[in-house]
DNA sequence: AAAGAATGAGTGAACGCTCACTTGACGTTC
DNA sequence: GAACGTCAAGTGAGCGTTCACTCATTCTTT
């Protein structure tokens, strides 16, 4: 990306593979970092996120990330397979994460609020990974629809599943457990989205307590 | 679209100049019913929804809406303004609704119910239109940063407005009005989200008692 | 030296958009 | 009322560009 110049410019250290002025570190999301398909990875999302999928192409990858456009397809079978693999790793981690969160916990509010923290902490841990997967859901989830349903975990079963077992357990009143879950989800994930377009700053997690109110007052709505 | 085959076929009365196997109506978002510019908004529109704008090209659009390629570049500088009229469209009538439905009523649980009748309302009539800008905000919100809190009036300025005065009179006990519209909003859009992706079935207007039941709830936590 | 990883110029296909041309409705002239 | 001119609307083959992807070659590691 730094013009031809720098080809025969000093030596650097091959220790410090990324140019001096760099400074996003290439935290992995599949790959251990450092490597280059974890630098992929990195670059392609937060591209992605940023711009979308579709006007990121397989040259701006390879450049921000510093390798070539063919290293992207020794890891990857192609640009759309890249993004997809991003979507549903985090798309499986939100599941597990609430998941684990509602285990840990007992009373149905109890539960929210752990489940709350626990997103609040992911969207503000790796921000990029969330608000790709907060924008994109509509890209990969259609094509899954059957595999969905089946084998692979989703955030809004998961979530759905600790109201249905809340409500066998007499902690909320009887009702549609999937509409529940959808309710839910939005008081969190539409702020998420105002965060994206900057009419809201600061992390998520400074917004926990009220979530977690707006939620558990959904649920017993 | 059809070959070649139907040049010299069976003379069909010019009254009558879609195919007979059509079913789409070209209901028009900016032009009038039945005109070229309303058939090519309103198969856009469809496309668009279901594929996302950049998936369809500008010869699908041409031969969905029964046109020629060429006809959309008069009446549209390009594709992407195109999209950007259909999403603005929607855009200035949501917070138009929504200004209107809180003006008729009095209370703020009463707001509530009509602002929520009026979404459900609007994305009923016109599932396409109203998915569409689910689904594209963040492609053309961004870009409109500015505009949006300077002249274009929106559906979140317009909820937040409704939340403000409701505090003001002290029918809502006071804080950050951003933040209970981006929830308040979230309870209804995240299941209209949900039923683009057939996660919930039926119109949105079915589950208005819930939602708006749900939507107070959020506004009082 | 062999295998694996990375390179980057090259390729073919697809796309948005253009433009010379056709069509048909309407007005004007004699 | 026939001939002509004008204009807006529509057409579709074609143009230039961009992009995902390939592959012969070079570098790196063991």
């Amino acid at each position: 990306m730094q013009d031809q110049l720098m080809q025969q410019a000093e030596p650097m250290e091959p220790s410090e593979p990324t140019p001096p002025a760099a400074e996003e570190k290439a935290r992995g999301v599949t790959a251990p970092d450092g490597t280059t398909k974890a630098k992929i990875e990195r670059a392609a999302l937060v591209m992605f996120a940023e711009h979308g999928v579709d006007a990121v192409t397989t040259r701006e990858i390879a450049s921000a990330s510093g390798v070539s456009e063919g290293a992207l397809y020794r890891h990857y079978p192609g640009k759309e397979r890249l993004a997809e693999t991003l979507f549903f790793t985090i798309h499986k981690r939100l599941a597990a994460e609430v998941r684990f969160a509602a285990s840990e916990s007992d009373p149905v509010q109890e539960q929210a609020r752990a489940v709350v923290r626990a997103y609040c902490r992911i969207a503000d841990e790796d921000w990029p990974l969330f608000s790709y997967h907060l924008l994109t859901t509509h890209r990969f989830l259609p094509r899954a629809a059957e595999a969905q349903r089946a084998d692979t975990d989703n955030p809004v079963a998961a979530v759905a599943a600790v109201i249905e077992a809340a409500m066998g357990r007499g902690d909320l009143p009887e009702g549609d457990s999937e509409l529940k879950a959808a309710m839910a989800l939005g008081v969190v994930l539409q702020p998420a989205l105002h965060k994206v377009y900057g009419r809201i700053d600061g992390s998520l997690s400074s917004l926990q307590d009220e979530l977690s109110n707006a939620v558990i007052a959904v649920l017993r709505s």
